[in-house]
Parts: C-alpha cells; structure tokens; sequence
RNA sequence: GCGGGUGUGGUGGAAUGGUAGACACAGGCGACUUAAAAUCGCCAGGGGUAUCCCGUGCGGGUUCGAGCCCCGCCACCCGCACCA
C-alpha cells in the first residue's frame, strides 16, 4: 500500500459505489426497510459544516442498517422555495428560479465528495411544478374534506415598500429595507385548520417513544390544552352591542381577587371604542406599532389604559371592575379578554402596582396571614393553599381543587361554563410573495371561491417577472392571474398568494417513496417504505416543522394519500447540535466591527494575529453565521485532508445532540489518526503469512469489545464514544504483535466498523486485506459474548464515601467473601485504625463502601 | 416575557446514583535525525515535602455514596406561529 492520499481513493470508490447501485433503494420483500431522512436543506448555494455533521449522522445510520441487512432508503432533496430567493433577485438582479437551480447544482457538487450513502434517483426539489402540482391537489383534496378555511389575519405591513413583512424582518418595530414604522394590518388569509386536530396531535405525543422527551414536552406545551371557565361579564357603559365581555380564566378560583378586566387592543370593544376615542385610538394605534410576533408583545413595557366602560362582578352586581386595554392581551388566545388578579399572576401584579389597581389575596400559603402582598403569591396548581376569598367558601386546598370548584359553582348558578381550549392556533399559510406554491384557486364574481381542476395543475409560476417594484409579482403580472372559472366559465382570478414554505416541508418524507409519481403519492411505496424509521435534523425545528409534517400526515391520511400507520410519520427523532466557531473581530478607523474568515488568521499562544500582523480580537464560539464569518468551508477541508477526515471529525468528539466546535487542530487531528490506521494496514499487510504472535487472545478479545462498543455507539447515536472505541482499540492493535491471520482479521473488522464515518479509507483497507466483495455490502461484525467478559473485576474501596482503596477479585465472588477480604485489606486496616464498622455496603462488580 | 435545554481539566468531552476526567486536542519530556518536520514512547485536574487536601457554574438538601436526584439562583443556547 502507498501513501494515504484520500484525492485518490475517495473518487474511485464513489465511482465503485455509484456503478454497483449500492445506494438505489429497492422495495426488497425479503428484507425489513429502513427509511433513515436528514432534513433536506435550503438551497443557499454552499455547504456548511452543520450540513456535513447533519448528513454525516443520517450516512452512518444508513450504511449502518445497511450492513445489518436493511433494505435502506436515504434520500435528498431540496427546501427550495422561500424569500431568501427573492431577496437575491431584489438585491443582485437575476431571477428566484435561475438562482435557486443554480444553487441546487453548486450544492450537489459539493455533497457529492462526502460520499454519503444517498439514492440521488430519488432527488426532487419542492420548487419543481411536479412537485408542488402534487401539494396544489392535495391542497385542493384537503378544501374539499373542510381541513382548510379563509379568514382575516394581521400582518406586518411595511407602509413604504407596501409589503407584507416576516417577523424577521422586522426589527424594532420598523421594516429591515424601508426603515418605516411596521403597522398591522387585516387581509383574509388561507388557513389549515390544525386545531381540529389539537386534541390529537397531543394525545399522540405519548406514542413517539423514540423522541427526545424535550421536543414532546415542547409541542405539548405549544399545543397548550387547559381548562378553564369562560363567562360573561355584564358591562356598564358601553357601546351598543357590547353588553357582555366574554372572558376565558383558567384561574377561575381567583375570581374574588379580580380587580380589573383586560381586552386585547386588538378585541372588537377596542376597535369599537377607537372609532369614538381619540385618545383610545391613539393608545391602540401605539399597541399595534409592536407588531404580530408573539414574543415582541410580550417583552414590549406592559402599557394599559382605561377606557372608562366597567363590568359587573359575576358574584356581586354591585362590584364594578374596570375595562382596560392592555397590550400584553394576545386577541388569539382565549376570548381576547381577561380579569386581572394582581395577587396571583405576576404580570398582573405589575399592572396594578403600575396603575394604582387594588391587589388582594385569595389565597395564602398555609399557616400564613392576610397581610398586604409585596409579590404576587403563584404556587403550583397542585399545592394545598389557605383559601381566605375563595369562591366557594374558605378552607384549605390545592389551586387544582378550587378551580373544579369554581367551575362547578359558575356552571351551578349558570353565570359561566367549564370550557377546555388550546393554545394551537390554525395554521396560516397565505403568503404575498412570489417564489412559493401557488394556491390553486380562483375568485369568480359569481360562484365565489372556486378550486382549480385538477387536470389544469399545476397552477404553474409564471417565469416573466419582475422584482424592481414594491408589493407581489404575481398580483400585478400582466395576465398571469386572468383565468376562466373552473365551475362557469366566466373570467376569473387567480388566487395570487402563495403557500407557506412549511408546506413544502410538511410531506416531502412521504414523496420520496414515490418521487416520479403522477399522484402525490402511490400506495405500495408509501405501504413498504413509510414511516421514516429516523429522522435527523435541528433541534429549532422542534415545534413548528415537526408540528405541522405530523398535522399534514394526518391530513394526508384523510384525504387518501397515506396510510393510516403513518399518521406519525416519523417513528424515532434525532435533534443533533449546531457547529460552532470562535469569531475573529478588528474594528475598521470608525471602530465599527470588521469579521474576519479563519483562514486568514495566524493563532500562537498569545492570541490571534492577520496575516500581517494585526492583532484580531477572539470571541468564543457561536453558531457559524456568514454575518460573522466564523465559518469553515467544507469544501476547503477535503480538498486538504478528504472526505473521511471531515466526516471523521464532525462524529468525534462532541455527543451529536450537542454543539461541536470546528477547529483546525482537531480537523488534522482526525487526518493524522486515518494516516495512521492506513500505515497500521500496509505493515499488517507486510507480515510474513506464517508470523506468531504472542498476543492473539488479547486481541481476540479487544476486537470483539470494539465491535460491541462501536455496534453500541451507533445504535444509541454515540457516535462520539463510537469513535473514542476506535480510538483505543488501533492502540491496542498498533501495539499488537498476534499471528498474521488474526492481526488481519482485527484490520478488517477495523475497517468495517469505521467504514460507516469513513467509508473510503475503509473500502481501501477492507480490498487490501482480502476482504470479500465491498465494505460497503459486507455483514456488520457480531462481537463473541465470551470474549466481552472479564474474569476478575477491580473493586474501590471507599471508606465513608472516599476511595481509599482497591481490590481485585474473581467476577462472580460471594459478597460475605468479598466484605472480608476488604476489610482485611492492609491500607482500609490503616484507615480505620481500629474503628468499629457501623456498616459495610458491597454492591457486586461495582464498589464497596465501608461505614464507620 | 413565556416554553425548552445546556454548564465537568488549558480545550472537545467520558462516567446504569458507585474509582470523576475514558478517548482525543493543545502542552511537557524522551527516542529517531547533522537538524527540523513526520513518526514512535512516556507524563499530565489543581495544590502540597507528605500515605494528605481541594475539585463537575453558584448556594442549600436527600443518600452509606451525588457530575447524575430534589429546591433556589446565575450564565449561555434554541423556539415563540410570515426565516428556513
């Protein structure tokens, strides 16, 4: 064997590989399926390290299984559709399609070189009109089951650029491009009416055993099921029509603390009141400015104002509450209005205290007394409290018992009603934008909103437009949107929003059992290859793309197109960890901050240098942004080191949920080790046929604790600890001196268990070796259970919780002998110095403890 | 603000409630070399003359025993419905 160039070898094998169709997913009936999916990228035109770490984990489940006897199907395609494509064409000329194909090329090229295990047959991307033809009939197929509606919904509107804006693209209020101050407006909208399915989706979170119980807990808490009472308040002084304020508490029991109601600046009273009110309208126009972005209104300074409108107390007619507007009120949770109790709901109590509203207690904790509050008092539900103004009488119990009770008091006097809701809120999916799926729909004067035929999809994109004027191409497109009614004929409109992007990612699982199909999906392949046996992607994906591929499967189940056991589409989720850089800062002569790429620093003891000489600031890890340049190209790294060692590297080290930092030392560290096991091969390979060695059990031994650690690493995505038993187990066979047909064995088995995170050095070493047919196509190695057992075990000896001393006993030794040769022990003997034992803790194959 | 997570040597990290620091990086010493690189071998949490003491973000608690479990903090990361 020569030297280990990977520019070499890496090519041929992908070419090996490529040509025997070792990666073509067949629907094999003698064998069980395995369907392994990375989250399929956003085309942006360049890999990135997190792309190679997230690809790298779904290769080494894929060849893995493989090796186990899987049929595999690992597939790629491309989340093509979005903004970033316009904004391109907005910024730089050129238009959405020719850049997004042109970045899908570019990133093939790039993906091709890692050698991943992908039946490309199988690729599509989500802007192709097949594909998104497909989503338009199942879109139509949904309307026609009710799963989708039209209703008003604000929007971020950019007065200036007379566009609808993302939340992203609002920052502090304004609008990224304009600068001008964001104001929410109405528009009807299309929506998926995923809160039908809320009670499901929830339910159903017990089944995903295979998921991080974080991302369960996360979407449980998205889906936000309570229970609570929803009653009328009887208003005084207000507008006509509004005699009642609905309100939703799911702290009904609190209702003797109430001691104001609160509406949304957004609820009908508001927009009624600001008619009238400048004052209000001003108030409420300054609450809008905040914009749509739940999370911009709740860390906004809570501001209220009253209106002078006050509600009757449900328990007593004669206690007026007064009606403010609150900005912190969200109009989509609950009724869009609330009754404040400061005593028990910290934001509550902020409000009272900021406004002068009274605070009284409606419980205490036990054993405590009704004095002024200075905090607001919110303890658990499940916690006994004192009840000194509960609703049904004062005594101790927990919060979750006096809510039943106040729901069971409000329904019995008939003032209100136990009532159970969700947070979930339907899912919008109108988009004004151009480069996305258009809905397939037509406005016709007479027949009111019509689906498409489905022998006229796809509503295809027209290609001839332009991006230099504000507002959406489509709508203002010459002809696109003039079409005949699909019921009479008659000229009609196009539907010109587009759908969200989430909808392309919602089922493109369930299209690459059947990429080429004519419908959205085919039986037998969505029956043989669904569901996706594990899919991998980031944990900021928790709850919306996941939420809405569960919601969608569901849909698409009701409307045909899946099974039902793929419901749950996805059987066991990976959330795998960002890569991260260190970030190198100069500030240019205005002192604003210049990033600077890694490649262009020099790092020596003392910090970090440019190349000429500057000294450049270092700034821990982050998340690898191109903003702050702290990012490594993959492509430069194999074109240094290859393929293998990139993918060597990003399983190393780090477990793969959490982050990993890129450095450059531990890239050529990865390069040195491969080199190294290369070497090891050719000097195996040099032993004379008949060598023996001294070592052979030893190493028996060794190779089969590194099969088991290895076939135990991946199994439970410890490819980090899969790689450290690599690691130990070349030290022991570099250090090694067996017979030659042993040492050759350990190289071989060597070799197929790194060939999953570097399949071509392995592919090399596993030919060299004799070994049969492909590396790639050989059975996974199955560790001796004999050999993984140790005949004697080495026990600490803590003496009071410290380590003071060892012993080594035969494994399976009574624990009566065991206690008394380690009290026999000369160093505890010392240690106790004649102390009486209190106790003597033995816990076998494990540790002794004594007590004194 | 709300929901979820993470925190261990100089660094990445390992450790079914049972020897904290496996494996690796950086570092040190040695071998080889005219020399260097590469390679190979050895050392290595901190402190201390010591067989000792201290150590898993901080403060408490449970336990024979806590990095791991419980309570209260701090810092950072992810998500918050039109980024993907």
């Amino acid at each position: 064997m020569s030297r280990y160039e990977p520019s070499q070898i890496e090519p041929k094998w992908q070419e090996t590989w490529d040509k025997a169709g070792v990666f073509t997913a067949r629907r094999d009936a003698a064998k069980p399926k395995y369907y392994v999916l990375e989250m399929f990228p956003y085309p942006s035109g360049r890999i990135h390290m997190g792309h190679v770490r997230n690809y790298t984990m779904g290769d080494v489940v894929a060849r893995y299984k493989s090796s186990c006897g899987f049929s595999v199907l690992h597939p790629m395609g491309w989340d093509a559709f979005g903004m970033p494509a316009e904004n391109a064409a907005m910024e730089r000329g050129g238009h959405p399609k020719d850049w997004t194909y042109g970045n899908i090329a570019d990133m093939r090229g790039q993906m091709k070189p890692l050698g991943l295990s992908i039946d490309w047959s199988r690729e599509f991307a989500t802007c192709d009109p097949e594909y998104y033809g497909q989503q338009q009939a199942m879109f139509i197929d949904m309307m026609e089951k009710g799963l989708v509606y039209r209703k008003a919904a604000v929007v971020n509107w950019d007065p200036v650029d007379m566009t609808v804006l993302a939340n992203e693209q609002v920052i502090d209020g304004k609008g990224w491009r304009s600068g001008a101050v964001v104001e929410r407006r109405e528009l009807t909208q299309w929506f998926f009416k995923i809160s039908d399915m809320a009670g499901d989706l929830l339910d159903s979170l017990d089944g995903l055993k295979d998921w991080p119980e974080k991302v369960r807990l996360m979407q449980a808490n998205w889906i936000g099921k309570s229970r609570g009472l929803q009653f009328g308040f009887e208003t005084v002084a207000a507008p006509a029509g509004f005699d009642r304020l609905e309100v939703y508490t799911t702290r009904p029991d609190t209702l003797m603390g109430a001691s104001f109601a609160g509406i949304s600046p957004d609820h009908p009273l508001a927009k009624e009141l600001e008619k009238t009110n400048p004052q209000i309208a001003a108030f409420v126009a300054e609450c809008r400015r905040i914009g749509t972005s739940e999370e911009a209104l709740q860390t906004a300074e809570k501001l209220g104002m009253d209106t002078g409108i006050r509600v009757k107390h449900p328990l007593d007619p004669n206690w007026e509450l007064p009606v403010w507007i609150a900005n912190f009120i969200l109009m989509d949770y609950g009724t869009g209005a609330i009754f404040g109790c400061p005593a028990h709901d910290q934001r509550d109590f902020e409000f009272a205290t900021k406004y002068g509203l009274p605070i009284k207690a409606v419980y205490l904790a036990e054993g405590a007394e009704d004095a002024p509050l200075t905090d607001a008092f919110v303890p658990m539900k499940s916690e006994r409290v004192q009840y000194v103004r509960g609703i049904a009488g004062n005594k101790p119990m927990t919060g979750d018992e006096g809510v039943a009770e106040a729901i069971a008091l409000a329904e019995a006097k008939g003032f209100g009603q136990g009532v159970t809701k969700f947070r979930l809120r339907d899912w919008g999916i109108s988009r004004q934008r151009y480069w996305g799926c258009p809905i397939p729909v037509v406005h016709c004067a007479t027949c009111g909103v019509v689906p498409e035929k489905k022998e006229n999809l796809p509503v295809e994109l027209p290609y001839d437009v332009s991006f230099d004027k504000p507002g959406n191409p489509l709508d203002r497109h010459p002809t696109w949107a003039a079409t005949a009614c699909p019921k009479c004929g008659a000229a009609a409109r196009r539907e010109t929003d587009t759908m969200d992007t989430f909808v392309d990612s919602s089922w493109y699982y369930a299209r690459f059992t059947a990429p080429r199909a004519a419908t959205p999906t085919v039986a037998e392949d969505a029956e043989y290859w669904m569901n996706v046996d594990q899919y991998i992607g980031g944990i900021e994906h928790a709850i919306l793309h996941l939420l809405y591929s569960r919601f969608f499967a569901r849909a698409m189940n009701e409307t045909g197109h899946l099974p039902a056991k793929a419901r749950e589409p996805f059987n066991a989720l990976f959330t795998q960890g960002m890569v991260t850089h260190e970030i190198y800062k100069t500030s240019d002569d205005k002192g604003r901050p210049v990033y600077h790429l890694p490649e262009d620093i020099l790092r020596s003891e003392t910090g970090a240098t440019l190349k000429d000489g500057t000294v450049v600031e270092v700034i821990p890890s982050a998340k690898m942004s191109k903003s702050k340049k702290n990012v490594v190209d993959p492509m430069n790294i194999i074109a240094s080191y290859g393929a293998d060692t990139a993918r060597w590297f990003v399983m190393s080290d780090s477990p793969p949920e959490r982050d990993v930092e890129w450095t450059a030392s531990g890239a050529e560290a990865a390069f040195k080790h491969l080199t190294r096991v290369w070497n090891l091969c050719s000097r195996i390979g040099e032993l004379p046929a008949d060598h023996q060695g001294k070592d052979d059990a030893a190493l028996l031994k060794a190779t089969a604790k590194a099969v088991d650690e290895v076939t135990k690493g991946i199994d439970g995505f410890a490819f980090n600890k899969a790689i450290a038993g690599l690691y130990a187990f070349t030290n022991v066979l570099a250090k090694a001196d067996a017979s030659t047909p042993v040492m050759k064995q350990a190289i071989r088995t060597l070799a197929q268990l790194m060939s999953p995170m570097t399949p071509h050095i392995a592919e090399s070493i596993w030919s060299y070796q004799g070994g049969a047919g492909l590396c790639a196509q050989a059975a996974w190695p199955k560790a001796d259970p004999a050999l993984l057992v140790d005949d004697t075990v080495t026990l600490p000896i803590q003496i009071n919780g410290k380590r003071r001393a060892e012993i080594s006993v035969p494994k399976d030794m009574a624990a009566a002998e065991v206690e008394k040769i380690a009290l026999a022990n000369e160093d505890v003997v010392k240690f106790l110095a004649g102390q009486p034992v209190k106790k003597i803790i033995v816990v076998p194959g494990r540790i002794i403890n004594v007590v004194v």
